[in-house]
DNA sequence: TGTTAGCACTCACGGCCAGAGAGTGCTAAC
DNA sequence: GTTAGCACTCTCTGGCCGTGAGTGCTAACA
């Protein structure tokens, strides 16, 4: 059986009908919607050789049809790509567009509340949820270190890596040195540890290191620590999701199970993580999981538009999009282009 | 009519009886389960008494009775007191107790960790979901400014305030200054702002700072609106929740409308604050929210237990336990009295 | 006067059935 | 290859009924 120009387009029908009313989609249904010159009989013969090729399914004999993962995938790799090149690219309004824009500018130098703010924009501009992760180098080294006084019972450290992220980490030592020891310490530390991987610093310290703390060798233990730490930070991502609640205004998950099910998975980092790396991925473009491809199982109802971006050319991150297998690809991909692309001019300037 | 001992008691079975079954509870029930000496006939008198008196209400004719809120409130001020007073006050194992000991103990010293995993481990020992509020100071001060390198188009400014709150400020200047440079700077800035509030900071720089910063007056500006802005913070809050799925497992939000009424209201920023904020607070203790109580209309079937809690004596944060208005109260006040106890320990140390 | 047994009554819930509506597959004619 | 027609299937809704749990009331008892 050949997928004619015909079945393609009855296949679109049902896709897109479907995809705006979550109602099974009947041959009578297309036949007075769209008018493509055939009566519901003719549609209903090409309808059951879709079946038959696996790109719909029919929930009972008396429904109409749903289409199956494997029609998703093939809307969303030819038909969708076909349609997007004509409409050049954008189903996205200007005012969206700029409201996406105006997220990340606002956000751009302030690298922690970026991801949180870009997840929160994705959920409330697509109704999806979204989730993001910071940008992981996989060699990260240390560019700057420096104590600061705290209090009588403490000082901070911050951290400053390659890949611009800082970070501060309090250490507590009794009877601290005053702000000038402090500068005096942190420019011991930045000479002996300036450009090091956290592989380095977990080694036993240089003499002069040592040498310049004596007198503080739990600070030194605490400051080379603290800052191994920093460093690995890469393994242990920094997850951001919002929106998760938009799920349960989706038909689908009426189901409290189902539901369930969803949440579990979210509120879980290993299968968080799973969503965001999994397989099948090229790493340079967006990326669509389609219903049961998810690794994750719990979320083998839903599908996830994912991609990865970069701030600094160092290391990269990756945002991704949620939603029920029925959702509406082409926002969800623009709106992920929209956001690679406002990233990548923001830091240009 | 009199409240006497035996409809207290009746009262007491009926409420523990419903907080453990999430089922109306009948006359029969109790006679049969509490050998209270008393024939059904009997009880069903005296219930229908406490129904008269508002404490219990009849979902239907033929159902058992379930507590009203008036019957909660009676139950937590009264009956739950006593006998914590005879247990000692502790309804939690050691286990339990060690292993919120241990997160704080673990996270004492990353003041931003700490809140995050304090509400993660509410959510993860009581099933509910955990609202927690950082820090807030009415009137901070800057105690610490420094300037970081960072890369070519940008500095850091690491901010520390008298409550102790460490904070970056990532900052893009064309052409910064080197770090000799940003040393003279940072004491400059020292100088001028230590001790000082927002109000101050706001206002025109003084001759002085302004020659320190002669060439990178843009660099000026932003730090100082970086510096104010760390200390507003306290206006905006930060907020963490966890846990808030557990809420679908209570058989009370079976009914979806009822359960993203919640969703709705744990993820607007402003419900949440008047949840930690609200009406009746006595400061120094634990507060019990009871379902119509709550100012937030779409949380009128939940109760909270909250309380607040200070890092360092000059600011304080709120910490929050929702459940359903049936929720085991007496877990949820151990809880947050554990937290606050292992707080106050940890930081004498 | 408080307690209890007995009984009629109420209401939610689950199972069953019938009718309506939507959609299909098949056949025969065009 | 297309279409009209028709029998068939399946879901959904509403009504009906029996069951079970629990109540309120009354009358008898201690």
């Amino acid at each position: 059986m050949e997928l004619n120009e015909r079945k393609i387009r009855i296949l679109e029908y049902i896709i897109t009908d479907y995809i705006a009313t979550a109602e099974p989609v009947g041959s009578r249904t297309i036949a007075r919607k769209h008018d493509m010159g055939l009566s519901s009989a003719t549609i209903r013969n090409e309808m059951s050789d879709l079946e038959v090729m696996g790109y719909i399914v029919a929930p009972h004999a008396s429904a109409g049809r749903v289409p199956s993962d494997k029609g998703y995938r093939l809307y969303v790799d030819r038909l969708m790509r076909r349609r997007a090149a004509e409409n050049d690219g954008g189903v996205l309004s200007d005012e969206e567009r700029r409201f996406l824009q105006g997220v990340i500018n606002d956000n751009i130098d302030r690298i922690d509340y970026l991801m949180r703010e870009t997840a929160k924009a994705i959920s409330v501009l697509t109704n999806y949820t979204a989730v993001v992760s910071e940008t992981v180098s996989p060699e990260e080294k240390i560019q700057h270190l420096q104590l600061l006084p705290l209090d009588e019972a403490s000082v901070v450290l911050v951290t400053v890596t390659a890949s611009k992220k800082v970070k501060n980490h309090v250490i507590r030592i009794p009877a601290p040195p005053e702000h000038d020891g402090l500068m005096r310490l942190s420019a011991a530390l930045n000479a002996a540890l300036g450009g090091k991987a956290a592989a380095y610093i977990r080694r036993k310290p240089s003499a002069g290191l040592r040498e310049a703390f004596s007198g503080y060798e739990g600070l030194l233990a605490a400051s080379l620590s603290a800052a191994a730490d920093a460093l690995d930070a890469g393994d242990d991502h920094e997850l951001f999701t919002s929106g998760i609640k938009n799920i349960l205004a989706f038909p689908e998950f009426n189901d409290l199970q189902k539901a369930r099910a969803v949440f579990d998975a979210l509120e879980a980092k290993d299968s968080l993580l799973m969503l965001l790396t999994g397989s099948g991925w090229e790493d340079d473009g967006i990326n669509v999981v389609i219903g049961q491809e998810n690794a994750v199982m719990k979320l083998q109802d839903c599908s996830v538009i994912r991609t990865a971006y970069s701030l600094n050319g160092t290391g990269f991150g990756r945002i991704a999009i949620l939603g029920p297998t029925r959702m509406d690809y082409s926002q969800a991909v623009s709106v992920l282009h929209s956001i690679v692309d406002f990233i990548n001019d923001a830091i240009q300037q």
